[in-house]
DNA sequence: TCATTGGGCTTTTTT
DNA sequence: AGCCCAATGA
């Protein structure tokens, strides 16, 4: 047996050293699920298989790098580097751009971002002539992706009534037209948005017969992590891709499901066994990562969800010291306590900045934090965010290079056509618009033919600067024809007057923007070097533009400085700290006010949290304010129902519960009054204790079967419910007046249907729902 | 056609 | 509080 092998407990050898045929692996927090990952692909490379022929699929292109590395530490470099390995969406549109042919796009397709898709969206608008306060470019935007993800194209949408009634109620019965017409753009632009990546590789394995078939033999062992995070579009993909073989190993945990907002359906996992034949199943349950306390905690949280799989995580490890819980009065003393906190430990315990994390639930929070570290004189680096890609100077210059390898390319066009300015205004884009939209091509197509088309109406002078900018994008194409990628960038950015245009700005902002600029040249240039490396690849523009569309800010490569790390819990999955600061445990934040409608959506909150608490090796600290400032203003705040949900003595309170602050939504009445005798009634009853050693196969028997399903802990006024009966007028805190249209389920599952006069018909769990009859 | 200003909107999470 | 867009005047 391999020497590298012995590094596996039993739990975790077994899936790995099972090759054949269909197995699920359902792994919990910290239990070592990439361990097994990459040793079952060094392990299937000893055995013989060619790497050709494995394909694997991760979450986040720097979980594919690092794999490779630790693959090649083992199997050896030349080897590792032939497998398929990356994220759904690098990995398909590498096969897009080889096959891109058969569907119509040119190989050298763009690959717009959301901010392309929905700047895209908001001309369509506008086009229309729609009212953008109906039809919000964003709301437009998330509503098309999600059809795009549940494949229902254009055509299916019309052909779907029940699609089409609701968005008529929803008083946006025009969702069909700008679909079409954004798709339609799309094409023409030769342009693929995030979603087309994984709708098109559908389109493209459903309608070419041969072009699967190569695929499925070509992917002989396919392995897939975080499988409890696809949608339904990637889910298609892989069935269509395993079929022929039905080598297909997923891993996954439904505990760590936390992106249903964007399609993941956890039924995914939760179906597997249903979905290929001899489906053998595999439990990795002990964690390595946290204390024993982090762990129980983190189950007892988990325990309040009701929709999960069977499983028992649990530690050897030793029991470390409690959760420790603060209550300060401000977000900005949050940020001073988490960075003295932090300063404390790195003092007390000898520890490097990067063993910290601070986490948190929107991206905004970060701001205090920010400031407090500053100040005390602590390195940090924000992940996520207005990530570098997305700055605006970035893209500026990235839209000239995308406009080069594509002119076509219409949200680059739009982009810098008269950035920096040079004569050519709205109106005449505008024009060039509405030619481009008749004669059914695209905006440069538009500009190169403009003297055969006189209709337009454009004045000689206007036409001249017209003229010239389509010259100089050819010029740069020549460039491109010799140059690599670095030499071409530099060039753009002197040419097009880019770098003086940056340089008019004496500010400090304005000083970072160029210092950007040059950093993304820089990057440019490493690129270049790189990819020579490489066999297969060329070094070309193309493709960097492609790994810099599909970059996560996790990606970027950084300085090997030692820095406390700031991110979303969402951007955390996956990473481990010894000490990590969950901040902003409040209602309304965590969890987000916008997911407290449903038992699903809370769940997944519910999720997040047992994600973020997971992420701890040592010690994780909890926070909350009592008023926060949000849009500006100061509001007030009440702790999380979170974190009553966590069994006490797990916790180390710093600020004892002052109870009539502490009084959670789950114990307001529907009218939005505190009935203060039940204030601590919520307290989670103790379940079954988690084992604090190693479980007999017995012991976890009965574990399973002693599980409560579900706690049904909470009380709701019966008599004020039954007010709520259809025809009934309500008003809700987000949605504002609404009639009930029906009521259905019972006790504390009841839901009513509302009809909303803004946003349409919903349906809302009535236990979390603030409704006010009016 | 361009630059400035004021108003409105934002905050859920991301490939 | 900050960002983006639209309206306004030069």
């Amino acid at each position: 047996m391999e020497e590298y092998l012995s590094q596996l407990n039993e739990a975790q050898l077994a899936p790995t050293i099972h090759t054949e045929g269909a197995l699920m692996v359902i792994a919990g927090a910290g239990s070592g699920k990439t361990r097994v990952l990459t040793y079952r692909i060094a392990y299937l490379m000893h055995k013989g298989v060619d790497p050709f022929n494995i394909l694997s699929l991760t979450f986040t292109n720097k979980a594919a790098r690092e794999m490779k590395e630790r693959i090649a530490q083992i199997v050896g470099k030349s080897e590792a580097k032939n497998l398929w390995m990356g994220t759904f969406h690098s990995i398909f549109a590498k096969i897009l751009r080889f096959e891109a042919d058969k569907l119509g796009y040119p190989s050298n397709f763009t690959i717009y971002d959301s901010q392309d898709s929905q700047r895209l969206i908001s001309s369509i608008i506008k086009e229309m002539s729609l009212d953008k306060d109906i039809y919000k470019f964003k709301q437009v935007h998330s509503r098309i992706s999600s059809f795009k993800n549940s494949l229902i194209t254009v055509k299916a949408y019309f052909n779907n009534p029940d699609l089409m009634e609701a968005d008529a109620m929803a008083k946006k019965p025009r969702i069909g037209e700008i679909y079409q017409h954004y798709v339609d753009r799309c094409f023409k632009a030769g342009a693929m948005d995030f979603d087309d990546l994984l709708l098109r590789t559908n389109e493209l394995l459903n309608r070419f017969p041969e072009v699967l078939a190569k695929y499925q033999n070509r992917f002989k062992y396919i392995l897939v992590d975080e499988y409890q995070d696809t949608n339904h579009s990637q889910y298609l993909i892989v069935k269509a891709l395993a079929d022929r073989f039905q080598n297909i190993c997923v891993v996954g945990d439904d505990a760590q499901s936390i992106y249903a907002f964007r399609g993941a359906n956890i039924n995914n996992i939760l179906n597997f066994e249903k979905d290929y034949d001899n489906v053998k199943t595999y439990r990795l349950e002990q964690n390595y990562r946290s204390t024993r306390n982090i762990v129980e905690a983190a189950n007892s949280i988990i325990d309040h969800n009701k929709t999960k799989l069977d499983k028992i995580v649990w530690t050897a490890n030793d029991d470390g010291p409690k959760i420790i819980v603060n209550r300060l009065p401000t977000d900005g003393d949050e940020g001073r306590y988490v960075a003295s906190s932090i300063f404390e430990n790195q003092m007390t315990e000898q520890r490097k900045a990067s063993d910290f994390a601070i986490l948190y639930r929107t991206n905004a929070q970060s701001r205090a934090m920010e400031d407090a570290l500053r100040k005390r004189g602590i390195k940090y680096r924000i992940y996520g965010g207005l990530s570098f890609y997305q700055r605006k100077e970035i893209k500026d210059v990235l839209a000239y290079l995308r406009l080069i390898t594509n002119p076509k390319d219409e949200e680059a066009l739009k982009r810098v056509i008269n950035y920096p300015a040079r004569g050519i205004g709205a109106t005449t884009i505008d024009k060039l618009v509405l030619a481009a939209n008749h004669y059914k091509c695209a905006i440069f197509q538009v500009m190169e033919g403009i003297d055969r088309i006189p209709e337009l109406k454009i004045n000689a002078g206007t036409k001249t600067k017209l003229q010239n900018f389509v010259n100089m994008i050819k010029s740069f194409q020549v460039t491109n024809q010799t140059a690599d990628a670095f030499t071409l960038a530099e060039e753009v950015t002197k040419k097009t007057g880019l770098v003086q245009e940056f340089k008019k700005d004496a500010t400090p902002e304005g000083i970072a923007r160029i210092e950007n600029v040059e950093e993304l040249l820089n990057g440019m240039r490493d690129f270049v070097e790189g990819q020579k490396e490489i066999d297969e690849a060329t070094g070309s523009l193309a493709e960097f533009l492609e790994d810099v569309a599909l970059a996560t800010d996790l990606d970027k490569e950084v300085d090997d400085e030692d820095r406390v790390a700031l991110m979303t819990i969402h951007l955390a999955k996956g990473l481990e700290f010894p000490y990590v600061y969950i901040v902003g445990m409040e209602e309304d934040l965590f969890p987000s006010g916008m997911s407290m409608n449903t038992r699903s959506e809370l769940e997944e909150e519910r999720r997040l949290f047992y994600v973020a608490l997971t992420r701890a090796e040592k010690q994780a600290y909890l926070t909350y304010t009592l008023s926060r400032y949000r849009w500006g203003k100061l509001i007030d705040a009440e702790p999380s129902r979170f974190i009553e949900e966590i069994d006490d003595k797990y916790l180390e309170n710093l600020t004892p519960i002052d109870s009539y602050r502490y009084k959670s939504l789950i114990n307001t009445d529907i009218f939005g009054a505190v009935d203060k005798s039940k204030l601590r009634q919520t307290k989670p009853v103790s379940s079954t204790p988690p084992p604090s050693h190693k479980p007999t196969d017995d012991q976890l028997q009965k574990l399973r079967k002693l599980r409560p399903i579900s706690k049904g802990s909470q009380k709701v006024d019966t008599e004020t419910m039954n007010k709520l009966v259809p025809g009934t007028r309500v008003e809700h805190m987000r949605f504002g007046i609404g009639q009930i249209l029906n009521i259905e389920g019972s006790g504390q599952d009841k839901k009513a249907e509302i009809k909303f006069t803004q946003g349409g018909i919903k349906k809302l769990l009535l236990r979390f729902a603030k409704l006010k009859v009016l």
